[in-house]
DNA sequence: TACACGCGTCTCTTGTAAGAGACAATCTCT
DNA sequence: AGAGATTGTCTCTTACAAGAGACGCGTGTA
């Protein structure tokens, strides 16, 4: 804990100086390359996931002979590999609701000209599953695969329906509740807030995440009551009532047809 | 050596009936699941990938609680999950030859109504990386991710062009050589069509894979000589020698276009 | 009711993989 | 050229994860 690199990947973690089992380390190697989004020398990496080069070299080794990461042109960087895509591309042939919902998204920037969204809880997390950027001269992008605070989002607050305060309390960690621009959300504030999201059906936020736009977002259900993602659409927070209005009768609709299977 | 055991998952395995490093189990996991292409039980992973039940439901749990797996609905089923998805998405930002490859495969079948295939070496092995299917009736789909012997394909001529011999001998195994049909192609041959597509630039096979189809196929160069990857055209047999040429044609502009960026 | 089977969890042992560290070979600055 | 950092490989030790197997539970079936 004192050690900067604090790696905290999710839940409570050990922080076990001593021997780390292999498939944590390449748990956290992946995870790593993840949200650096770049090639990365080894030595590199074994500092970034805090694990000995030895062992870094050794783990990569088999990951790269397993086709999960690949060595980038020059020979000693590392990225993901095809294996991973393909194995994604599995997840998104066996997953009807991710398969249709990315569609959804695209056709909703492009109908729309603006940034939308599809999103999930990724093991107890926020995460932008699928984005596509609208047509604005300014737009907002954030990255696929982003983790976000549930509580800086119109989404989060979907996701979490129908969970009872002690479910949100063990997902939400005490940090989560301060905004980026400094502010701190009252616990009890947010879960009214969910609660109010699910029998209204739909949430907006405006200048939560920064001072320039609002966020609208819907729930997709997987059976009835049980949020399974969101889709969302990032617009100007100056956004008149009238067009919001439209917006969120769009995403509404579109959310139904997603919602029939599981 | 001795100890029966044989597992043989798809390569050169070693058989160790020994202790198994967890990676390795886990890469044998994800490797099945692959060939699966569906959800499955535990302890039929367990069987499957030839692992004691109780270090398979150690492994299975670190993996969902990581996000690489995920339960399936009613709870004792799994398969690939989010994080997989993820991690394959920035596999094709950080590569530009694949996401550019993608489009020109979904162009390119959209506009001849054959079905078109991007492919690439896999860790040695021929790998469909991405297909778009035709419009036609009855039309061919290979799984993407899907792995061939090399000598099979009119791709694997061209992805092979360029190794020496002793290189080619180390990525075929003999029963490579054998077609589904049964019959056994001769090494040489083999190696002479690697040499004759390499300096054609294209490569053409008439029902090698089955008695229906001709693959046409092309390379997508990475670096002057050094192939990176192939795109083909699935047609039927009997197309006329006229729409061939005027397909391989069409195939040829495009993978041009491909070729320029590593 | 008894039996066989598959599932999920737990305990204990021991074979082995994670890790410390030494090493030579490149680079990259003065 | 010399000092310092980085890279890839190798060896050896021991902490610990892989695995065997027992247990209790629910289910099917004879």
């Amino acid at each position: 804990m004192q050690d900067g690199n604090a790696q905290a990947v999710s839940a409570g973690e050990k922080t076990t100086a001593s021997r780390e089992k292999g498939l944590n380390r390449v748990l956290e190697i992946l995870e790593f390359l993840h949200v650096t989004q770049r090639a990365i020398g080894i030595g590199e990496l074994a500092k970034g996931v805090n694990a000995p080069r030895s062992t870094t070299y050794t783990l990569v080794r088999s990951l790269v002979d397993a086709g999960l990461l690949e060595m980038e042109g020059d020979g000693n960087r590392v990225y993901f590999g095809k294996k991973l895509y393909l194995y994604g591309m599995d997840y998104v042939r066996g997953n009807d609701l991710l398969r249709r919902g990315r569609q959804e998204v695209d056709h909703l920037s492009r109908e729309t000209g603006e940034t939308s969204e599809l999103c999930m809880l990724q093991s107890g997390r926020y995460t932008i599953v699928h984005s596509s950027p609208g047509t604005r001269p300014f737009r907002i992008s954030s990255a696929t695969g982003l983790q976000i605070p549930l509580p800086w989002t119109a989404s989060g607050r979907l996701l979490l329906a129908g969970l009872d305060r002690a479910a949100v309390e063990g997902m939400v960690s005490d940090g989560d509740l301060v905004l980026p621009d400094g502010r701190k959300l009252r616990l009890d504030d947010f879960i009214a807030d969910i609660a109010k999201a699910r029998v209204t059906g739909y949430c907006v936020t405006s200048g939560l995440v920064d001072a320039y736009t609002k966020c609208l977002a819907v729930p997709v259900f997987s059976a009835p009551g049980k949020v399974e993602a969101t889709m969302c659409l990032v617009v100007p927070i100056d956004t008149s009532d009238e067009r919001t209005a439209g917006l969120i009768g769009l995403l509404r609709e579109r959310a139904a047809r997603l919602s029939i299977a599981g």
